[in-house]
DNA sequence: ATGAAAGCGCTAACAC
DNA sequence: GTGTTAGCGCTTTCAT
């Protein structure tokens, strides 16, 4: 900036006055010094700017990753959210940092904020962490969650309406003529507990005992679901549909029925969950609850922004809609 | 710091010290200064220290968007190179900051660099923007493209071995039995051109003559690849094969020939490319050309770091392994 | 309308 | 082993 001053002939103070578009300084010299600045293709060192102004324009987005498995971001829907939350900072003008934490530690998440390095975090996927977040939270850091929306909770969470899927997905199935449902999904996640409550009050509403052999508790992660699904048919209990938690586990499980000579939807209705552009292409095309990742996106940056301008900032539960394709139509 | 200087009864200098872990300052003190600074949630200004050692850990991640289209990040393949990006630059201690620039201005990804917000891009994204890139790669940033290497070529760039991904899927796909085999991709793209160039050379190999009726030029997006695909079904001209630029490609490809009441792989035989999760998850399993996606993100940050360190930094090209499965099986 | 100068939070000579 | 001080590149009072 001192070269573009010495070269425009004036202080640093016009040239930083000048960038930054002041009306103090007369057109001409705007002008002069944009375009001397373009020419050399020199921009206002961030780092610096921001350490004067204590500003900042970035924002931390963590996905919380296993220690153990060390696994790859991998399930569409996270990266679904991913691109939407890209979307939805740039267009505010926001730059994203993308981090992975080990999902054991994830006070980790903090630091970024705490060494001035972004105004906030956006943490896509709750898990298992409800007390660390509210740890997390309490140090201060502007922080929204994707997630669902607990007692005792001091972050911020955005999350879709949990207990409404589970209904709608249930519901849907009985009304196919579904009467032994299996669920599929990890119920120590809370979204997954609350469309896992969703399913039962369906379940009661039509009068139909839940049997404790069709939950099948598995993780989202392929290898345990069709695991579990497989003994299930091999034990011979019976069962005319499946809910599953998302997208990836409905379709896989499609895939072991077909390998079983059990027809989607003939014999099984299938349902999954979130609606990834896969569900779509899925054979056959999937049911599936959609969870607004578009909104979501646009959401949770808001809720962050407010949180940064010391707004309150209630959790938000944004709704879902069950989108009927063939899996579910006998 | 200053606050904790004074707490530790030292100065700031020894604090920095400390807390960067010099030998010069007593054990003592710097245990002291390190649980301190601990118990009170410091952590050192990450802006103000890079401002003064003019260094930084942090590298951009680009992924250019159609100006026109707006689309959100999908395609499950550049999802996978930025979870593998992270990865690679996680273990490394980076920070990843991504950013989506308009594709007809890719000079805007300089501006990261130029501003002093991170030491080197990384661009997942060749498209049609060689020349672009060239320009970019001139100003002086460090910069890796993933994607073909090419004549005239100034940026680095790391890249699956595209020429061999496509002879190794045709020639498979005459080995089973294809003959009139459809190509489908958009060639104006160095990747797919080159994967076209391959094609070609596995026909040659078997004495096919090549029909141009069969090759579809269509982008990595399904809805023109199904217009295309349907226009070619409806005009009666025969094929026994297909060979899909993409995973995305073939399987909705495979799709709409069940519509269509063409089996795979019976009638018409398929192979994909990326060999992204979906593929093996296809009905049916989908045979593809595998590229090394976490090979990728390790050699992209590595030809980066090589690149901000002023050493020379080759194109690479990576192996690329054809994976048999179902679909191309008769 | 423009300039001089202080200071954002930190590190690294250089002194002691 | 520790303190003093200058300065990274910028913005912003306060003068003029």
């Amino acid at each position: 900036m001192a070269d573009l001053a010495r070269l425009a002939g004036v202080s640093v103070a016009t040239v930083s006055r000048a960038l930054n578009g002041s009306p103090e300084v007369s057109l001409a010299t705007r002008q002069r010094i944009g375009e001397l600045a373009r020419s050399l293709n020199y921009t206002v060192n961030i780092g610096a700017k921001n350490l004067r102004t204590k500003q900042n324009r970035t924002v931390a987005v963590v996905i919380p990753y296993d220690e153990q498995s060390r696994q790859h971001i991998t399930d569409p829907f996270f990266l679904a959210m991913l691109g939407s939350l890209a979307d939805a900072l740039t267009d505010r003008g926001f730059d994203l940092l993308l981090s992975r934490v080990d999902s054991g530690y994830l006070a980790a998440a903090s630091q970024l904020y705490e060494s001035g390095a972004v105004i906030g975090t956006v943490l896509i996927g709750q898990w298992r962490h409800h007390a660390q977040l509210n740890a997390l939270a309490q140090r201060g850091a502007p922080l929204v969650v994707w997630g669902a929306q607990l007692p005792q909770q001091v972050y911020c969470s955005v999350g879709g309406d949990n207990l409404a899927g589970g209904q709608l997905a249930t519901r849907h199935l009985i009304e196919r003529g579904g009467r032994r449902i299996v669920f599929m999904g990890d119920p120590s996640l809370p979204e997954v507990a609350q469309r896992l409550a969703g399913y039962h009050q369906a379940l009661a509403e039509a009068g139909i005992a839940p049997d404790p052999a069709l939950q099948l508790n598995v993780p989202f992660e392929t290898g345990q679901a069709r695991a579990a699904l497989t003994r299930l048919i091999e034990s011979g209990i019976a069962f005319d549909a499946i809910f599953a938690c998302s997208d990836v586990l409905a379709i896989s499980s499609m895939q072991l029925l077909r390998l079983y000579g059990r027809a989607v939807p003939q014999q099984v209705l299938v349902v999954g969950y979130d609606d990834i552009e896969w569900a779509s292409h899925a054979d056959p095309p999937l049911t599936t609850v959609r969870q607004p990742i578009a909104a979501a996106g646009i959401e949770i940056v808001q809720a962050l922004f407010d949180g940064v301008a010391g707004q309150p900032t209630p959790p938000r539960t944004l709704p879902v809609e069950l989108v009927v394709r063939q899996s579910s139509l006998r």
